[in-house]
Formats: C-alpha cells, structure tokens, sequence
DNA sequence: AATAGTCGTAACGCTAGTTGTTACGACGAC
DNA sequence: GTCGTCGTAACAACTAGCGTTACGACTATT
C-alpha cells in the first residue's frame, strides 16, 4: 500500500462532499477518455487519500443510485446516470447524514416559556433555511462541476 | 451544583446556534419583566445544561458585542442591542467557528486535472452557497424568533 | 481449476470538536 | 469584609471523520 504523505492544514468541517464530487468527476473523465471502469487506487491517488475512503463514499452513491462498482479482475466503478442529471444535491443527500443545526441535547424546561417555545420556534426557522439550502445544492449540476474543473486556467 | 438529567437522543450536529438563541430570548424576556440582568444559572434551568456552557457560549457573543454583562455581587448578563437588531447570522458568527465544507485534508494530486481544478471549482461553488445561507440567517431576527417563542401554542 | 486484481467491509487508532463538570481566582455591590 | 456571580482553566466522556491494515468475496483471464 502506498503511504500518502499528510498535509499540514488543519480542518474541521467535513469533506466528504467534496471527495464525493471528486470522485464522481474523476470517473466520467476518466470514461470520456474511452475507459470502461475507474478503480479506488486511481481516485485515491488523484484525491490523495486512501483507496478505502473512496470506496467507502462510492458505496453510499452506489446505494443512492449514482455510480455503479463491478467486482473480479476487470474490476472498478462507473457511473449510473449522466453528470447532467446528477445535481451537488444527490450527492449531499447520499454522503451526508445530519441535519445543519440541532436542538437541546436534553429537553429544556418545559415550564419556562422560552424553554417551551424555543424548540417548534427553532425547528421551523431551520427548516426554511435548510430547504433554501438544498435548493441551492440542486442549482448545481456534477456536469456544472467538471466544467469548472476543467476550466480552471493553469 | 444541580445534576440536570441527560435526554437520550443522539445528537450529532451543533446546538451551539440553538443554545445561544435561547440564551438570548431568555435575556430578553427576563428583561422585559423587569429585571437587570440575568444569570447564567437562570438561563442554564431553563436551557437544562450546565452554567458553564451558557457562560462560555454569552462570551462569545459579548466578544461579538450582542451582550453584556456585569461582575461583583449582582452580576448578571445583558443584552448589548434591541432583538430587532440582531440576526441570527451575528449569532451565528458568534458561536459557530469554521465553513460548512471543507476541502481535502491533504493537497490532491497537482499532476492531475481533476486534483488540480476540484479545489478552486469547490470553493467558488461554495462561497455562493454560503453567501445563500448567511443570507437566510440575516432575514430572520432575535425578535422573530422571541416571537415565535411566545407564538407555540400550549 | 488456479491465478490475480479489485471490491466490500470489519476493525482499530488518531485527531478534533462539543458538551458536561469541577474548581477556583477575580470582581464588585453592599 | 462578605458573598454572589463571572471568567476561565482543566479534565472526562462522547461522537465523527479520516487513515490504515487486513482479509474474505468475487470474477475475468489463463
């Protein structure tokens, strides 16, 4: 196994999101280029990560529906459906689990006013916010993504 | 010092945006009735966590400038502003640290097209929908949501 | 039938973030 | 001076994400 050396930023928030559309990206160019399959060692080696990390994410897009894995010798992962019609949304949906903001780990004091009230009053502001998020998540096509990879000047 | 009884649900995600809006309704509300300040044993009855996360989380939104608060023997917390005058983006850029999505841990391969136009693709896709979000926190204020508080229906 | 390449997945360690808790010094109204 | 509260350090517990190793399952090729 290839050791990848480790970069230096620290981070917090997540990437999966990102490896994800990486990952997807990589295969449809990697098939333009007349490849039947791409394998996780290749990905891998483009994300600099792991080969295990790949193929963990593309088993949550395969149970999503978008990419597709063969086993044996000729092994590898494709794509399930075009990039036009595969939107940052899809992608969000498959690889991340949470909601954005959560509530009280514990219930608050529901014989205090704000404590009563703040959950259904949370609940409901978070819900717009997140649906105009996904919106926008789905304004985004994985074909919109290629092309700005591709387009970045070098 | 009380013992306040854990929920059980799992949680994963923060609820330190939920926590401090609470803070903030129940500053307000105490106010509204008359008081000076309130502690942050009040708050943390009626938020069921301990007085330290409340102290902890209304230091950073002092650092923001959305509260005060006093020391000696009538110590207590304030608010800094009106409700109308705060958004929910000034609590959450109080409280909430890092970007929603990250980029890959360790620099993707340089070499390669993809490794070399994911990570400015990424960005420039999530500063818009960033820029989505903080918008859809700056609609809603504090007031909103004390309202909403007082709005559920017993 | 044997081989070999790749997936599928379990298991574990490491790092980091969040929350809860205890403890104690600092401060200031009285 | 006293006392109540803040300010903050320190630590434990828990969770999530990532990297890594290991190995069985599968299948094209020979």
């Amino acid at each position: 196994m290839v050791s990848y050396g480790r970069g230096e930023e620290i981070v917090s928030a997540n990437s999966r999101l990102t490896i994800a559309a990486h990952a997807m990206a990589w295969i449809s160019l990697y098939q333009r280029q007349g490849h039947e399959v791409a394998t996780s060692e290749q990905i891998a080696t483009s994300a600099n990560t792991n080969p295990v990390v790949i193929r963990r994410l593309l088993g949550e897009l395969r149970k999503a529906g978008l990419v597709e894995s063969r086993r044996g010798v000729g092994a590898g992962w494709s794509l399930a459906r075009e990039l036009e019609s595969i939107t940052l949304l899809d992608v969000y949906d498959a690889v991340e689990p949470g909601p954005l903001f959560a509530m009280h780990r514990a219930t608050p004091d529901q014989g205090c006013v704000v404590g009563y009230g703040i959950q259904p009053a949370m609940q409901g502001i978070y819900r717009g916010i997140e649906e105009t998020l996904r919106a926008e998540l789905a304004r985004v096509t994985m074909e919109d993504v290629l092309r700005d990879i591709l387009a970045t000047p070098r």
